[in-house]
DNA sequence: CTGAAAGCGCTTACAG
DNA sequence: CTGAAAGCGCTTACAG
């Protein structure tokens, strides 16, 4: 293997529309409509601007376009709630599926998607030219999304925005998701079903209440335990002090904690499923664990999608926000059915 | 919980800086120098045009600066090599933890980071004025990085560029990488080490080559299992495959492929690690299983680091790219320590 | 059907 | 120390 080449770094001479314009003996006007499609060029003069301006190799500029048009084609997307760390490991992959979604939804409708942090030591948000932005998780009355409307921003949250007017939002029913889990567990047998949750992953704050609220209907006392998402070994510790407690199925309501309880129950010997039931929240990366799956993938599509809606045709806003419930999906596997 | 607000859709009243300059009673550029700190002005001025220029509200225009000055503080990262879908699924935490980090990095040093697909319909990479790009895992003498250095867009390749010419480069040293899980392994006390390939992850072809490089080194036969990643349950499939030919221990060169392996290992009642050792590559989600982590995150950012290097000082190119060499970490666990 | 001109909102020599 | 003017490279009324 050889080492690369090393590209020339110089004064590059940029090819513009002037001499598109000079090369094609038109005016600059014909070369704009020419190749935006425009204006009502017969289609021998449209082809001869197209081929010279092939020839030379012209790249219209971004940066002259947006200033014209007031368009950037560009979509922001921030999270606020979620800790000063913009991009947190813990639910990273439910974010990072969701940015994955948003930024593939985003290019198919024409738009390119960048990553900000809520706040930053640089005046990142000043130095980019944004058409709309997605907010996952406003804070209340979120300041950023104030800030962002007062600059003619259009904004659609992820998440429940509470008191923050935006344009629309995307969620989930996090209290229906978490009975469905329950419900499930319970048809398999359990009677004791224990609850683990982080202490701030996304709609935990839901996810309890609803756990709680299924219990009292049911008339069971609530096993729970809880612990901050951000400590290493915080949640095998809570794993191993829920087991100790006894349930006969678990819940485990943050991402990705498959493997603390499966390690939990390995080590007070409790097989699974036979001794004890489970299912897990994420997008179900072990395919033996019965895991809900809050579908990050739909809600950074739809968000795009109401958001270019709003940008695309600014006058037909709603009066109330647009808002769509992203589905979640149960996806049964052997950790939770008795065998 | 309250239907939030809308907020109001109309024709935005832009604060421009001839508005500042008018109500402060300078020019616009006593406010340009003021505000960016530039020129010889006494602090009153600038004090005075700063608290004129809060109290309406001024947001210099990102696209005019962009235009006048040339530079966008933008960066994209795209990949080509890997299929026409630019965010497979497969070897997702990988590229996604690259990205998290690319964009964290990007953040610091004052950029923000964009995520372009190879190709698209819609031409978004004509419609965004970018400052450099990163180009993960690009194909030999690669179009669009051709492209962008005619645009004069420096280009960082994340991987070998091959004879793509390019600014810099990051890369494992992924023969060494293997080499040092399969010695652990052999230290283990494993005779027969297996390997569990998938045709297209992050560097597999040179991990099949060091590893049968090791294999003869040591006399010993190669006893490998490729599989298409892209095809769901190939690599369940090659895991069984694999454990039929009864290796004493097992490494896992894609991906988050552990618990392909351990499945494998349960149906033929192998026990991790007695009758069976495991090692895979990836972040190490399952926290019993050892772990090759190609570290990402450094590949990304210092491949920002490189990039931003040539875009703040253009003229200072070296005669060959800047290249790092991204260490690797093996994290071993209870499923490759005999007990 | 085509072109000359204005202007998007800044930054930056340059002149005073 | 401060300002008038040019100009970044386009798109878009508007005039012919």
């Amino acid at each position: 293997m050889t080492a690369p080449d090393v590209p020339r770094v110089g004064r590059r001479i940029r090819v513009g529309i002037r001499d598109v314009a000079a090369a094609a003996g038109v005016s600059i006007t014909t070369v704009s409509d020419a190749l935006n499609g425009k204006g009502r060029l017969p289609d021998t003069t449209r082809v001869h601007v197209r081929e010279v301006a092939d020839r030379l190799g012209y790249r219209p500029s971004a940066a002259a376009r947006t200033l014209r048009t007031g368009r950037s084609g560009l979509l922001g997307l921030t999270t606020t709630m979620r800790s000063t760390e913009p991009f947190a490991l813990t639910e990273f992959a439910w974010f990072a599926e969701l940015v994955r979604s948003a930024t593939a939804t985003a290019l198919d409708l024409g738009y390119a998607l960048v990553v900000l942090p809520a706040s930053s030591p640089h005046d990142v948000w000043g130095n980019v030219a944004l058409d709309g932005t997605i907010v996952v998780d406003p804070a209340d009355d979120d300041p950023l999304v104030h800030e962002l409307l007062r600059r003619g921003v259009p904004v659609v949250s992820g998440g429940h925005p509470g008191s923050t007017p935006v344009f629309g939002w995307v969620d989930n029913d996090h209290v229906a998701a978490v009975r469905s889990v329950l419900d499930h567990l319970a048809d398999a047998g359990a009677e004791r079903i224990g609850l683990l949750a982080a202490a701030d992953g996304p709609g935990a704050d839901k996810g309890v209440a609803g756990y709680r609220a299924w219990c009292a209907d049911r008339g069971v006392p609530p096993i729970t335990e809880e612990y901050e998402a951000r400590t290493p070994g915080a949640g095998r510790a809570a794993a191993a002090r829920l087991l100790e407690r006894g349930p006969d199925a678990v819940f485990g309501l943050h991402e990705g904690c498959a493997p603390e309880l499966l390690d939990a129950a390995r080590e007070r010997a409790l097989r699974v499923p036979d001794d004890l039931l489970l299912a897990c929240c994420g997008e179900g990366a072990d395919p033996s664990v019965t895991s809900l799956s809050l579908q990050p993938a739909l809600a950074g599509a739809w968000a795009v999608e109401l958001l270019v809606g709003v940008i695309d045709d600014p006058g037909a806003g709603p009066l109330l926000p647009a808002q769509r419930t992203v589905p979640t999906r149960l996806s049964v596997r052997d950790s939770s059915t008795r065998r």
